[in-house]
RNA sequence: GGGCGAGUAGCUCAACCGGAUAGAGCACCGGCCUUCUAAGCCGGGGGUUGUGGGUUCGACUCCCGCCUCGCCCGCCA
């Protein structure tokens, strides 16, 4: 392995990519030859059953390929803003016996139970979220297994261990080691079995919201099931699955891709995206297009900026339309993902919203004002007589909508869904566009008029900024 | 078979507890750069909200049936 590595360091290889479609071709080898297939399968289990076990050859080796790949991800997610605090590892929640304590617990409380016949037979099993358990004499059929016949814990039964813990129920806790330093100073933090002292207090949640896709409803709902089960109302009451669909790719974004794409698929609106089958975007690809594709654009608009700056605002419109074009779908709508619109800059999307900022910002900058001034100075005006009539009647929704804010914010929360805030930020930046469009600000002569006109822009600004800063969406000097 | 989600303009999506003429963007057509950046603005065409019933003063929204599509239901994670 090491030579592997020491290869792909050599011809300038990714380990995160090396690794993309090295787990694309084992998936496939798997099932490539029918007479080798249930030998491979169980080799398969061995090797996650020794990784499992640790202290052995390929423990080691998957522990040395797993935290190279951790390390761009986190590279990865950097370049979107995104940071981490702790990375809980699996592994922990075995050797430190997470499982042995959640597993007596789950006893305790008859949440789980051996079965001695059907199909489960030998099993630890719980009763499955959204079922009436037993029906008859028989055995529960449907029940979920949680420890298989062989003694190994399923993925559902490391989850509630997992969640155990979150909540502070468990009574253990994770050694901590730190893995990673931000160029901000910023700390992550990584499990372990013998850690590193002081170390910040993670876990004590009192709420958990769990951003994994919709596919994972049953299981997550089985977690909060065993959650009751254990008496533990609250924590199942304030566990919440924040669900959203996939990501899926449209046929002719397959295509372009240069996937072969099935006929039976070719009708589809969309085909879901499989990293066993090496099907798919990878998102520093994504980024790399769409940060080429802003330079161009900012390269003809900015000639006379330094390279330097370019790049930055090509950066920030780059991930402004990236986290917008995430953000503007609702959670139960799958993403058809299209590099036409995944790369549109105009109509509504994120680099339109950061436009209509820096237009404001250009306005007051020109004006040689601040929008604190413009506001200061509204402040010292009879207001009414500008809000009346049909000129003021528009002039007074754009103060509605920009006074909205707060109000999306909360519905935003306590729908768990973002694709609100997003529509709030387009919404402002289109009535703002069309508001600056409509007005002329720099040479409206009547003085009042103009004092208004540039409290309504501070306004709109001001409010736009930051429903953007939630959303993590930055807005760039200049376009 | 069971569970969950979806079906709205050519395409991608909205529509808060049931409320006024179902809204945006893209695409298409036509205008607007000597005034704060045209990543923009204005105008236009485009809808029997899958389908059949029901409830209601009022239904994209609620109830029932049916059709279509996706996902989940593994001793994988």
């Amino acid at each position: 392995m090491e030579h592997w590595m020491q290869e792909l360091a050599a011809c300038g290889e990714r380990i995160d990519y090396a690794c993309w479609d090295l787990y694309a071709a084992v998936s496939q080898w798997y099932e490539a030859d029918e007479r080798q297939k249930a030998a491979r399968r169980q080799m398969r289990l061995d090797t996650l059953h020794a990784i499992e076990q640790g202290g052995n050859e390929t423990g080691a080796i998957a522990d040395r390929i797993a935290t190279a790949v951790l390390r761009r991800h986190l590279e990865t997610m950097l370049r979107l803003g995104i940071v981490y605090d702790f990375l809980p590892r699996e592994s922990e929640i075995l050797h430190l016996h997470f499982w042995d304590a959640a597993f007596r617990l789950m006893q305790e409380t008859g949440v789980i139970y051996r079965e001695t016949e059907g199909k489960n037979s030998g099993c630890w099993v719980m009763r499955r979220a959204g079922t009436t358990g037993p029906q008859g004499d028989g055995p529960d059929e449907e029940a979920k297994i949680i420890v298989r016949s062989n003694g190994t814990v399923t993925y559902v039964g490391k989850d509630i261990a997992y969640h155990l813990w979150k909540f502070n129920r468990l009574g253990l806790d994770f050694g901590y080691a730190r893995f990673h330093r931000y160029p901000d100073g910023h700390e992550c933090w990584i499990s372990t079995t013998k850690g590193e002292e002081p170390h910040p207090l993670f876990g004590h949640a009192s709420t958990i919201y769990n951003v994994i896709d919709s596919r994972q409803a049953d299981p997550q709902n089985n977690v909060i099931e065993a959650l009751k089960g254990m008496g533990l109302a609250d924590a199942a009451q304030n566990y919440h699955h924040f669900s959203y669909e996939m990501v899926a790719l449209t046929p002719r974004c397959a295509k372009e891709l240069g996937y072969t794409v099935a006929p039976e698929d070719e009708a589809r609106p969309y085909i879901e995206v499989s990293g066993r089958k090496g099907f798919g975007v990878k998102a520093d690809d994504l980024i790399d297009k769409l940060i080429a594709a802003a330079l161009a654009q900012v390269e003809s608009r900015q000639p006379e900026r330094p390279t330097a700056e370019r790049e930055a605002i090509a950066r920030t419109i780059a991930i402004g339309a990236l986290r917008y074009y995430m953000l503007r779908y609702t959670r139960n709508a799958v993403i058809a993902f299209d590099f036409h619109e995944a790369l549109s800059f105009e109509g509504e999307t994120g680099p339109y919203t950061q436009y209509a900022a820096v237009r404001a910002a250009n306005i007051f900058r020109k004006a040689g004002t601040t929008p604190e001034a413009a506001l200061a100075a509204f402040a010292g005006l009879d207001a009414a007589q500008w809000f009346s009539g049909a000129d003021g009647d528009e002039l007074w929704a754009l103060w509605l909508l920009a006074g909205k804010s707060a109000l999306v914010l909360e519905r935003a929360i306590e729908t768990t869904e973002p694709a609100y805030l997003a529509r709030h930020a387009f919404q402002l930046a289109q009535q703002f566009s069309n508001f600056y469009h409509r007005h002329h600000i720099l040479t409206e002569a009547d003085p009042a008029r103009k004092t208004v006109l540039l409290a309504t822009a501070a306004i709109a600004r001001r409010e736009l900024i930051r429903v953007l800063i939630w959303l993590g969406i930055d807005v760039p000097d200049a376009m």
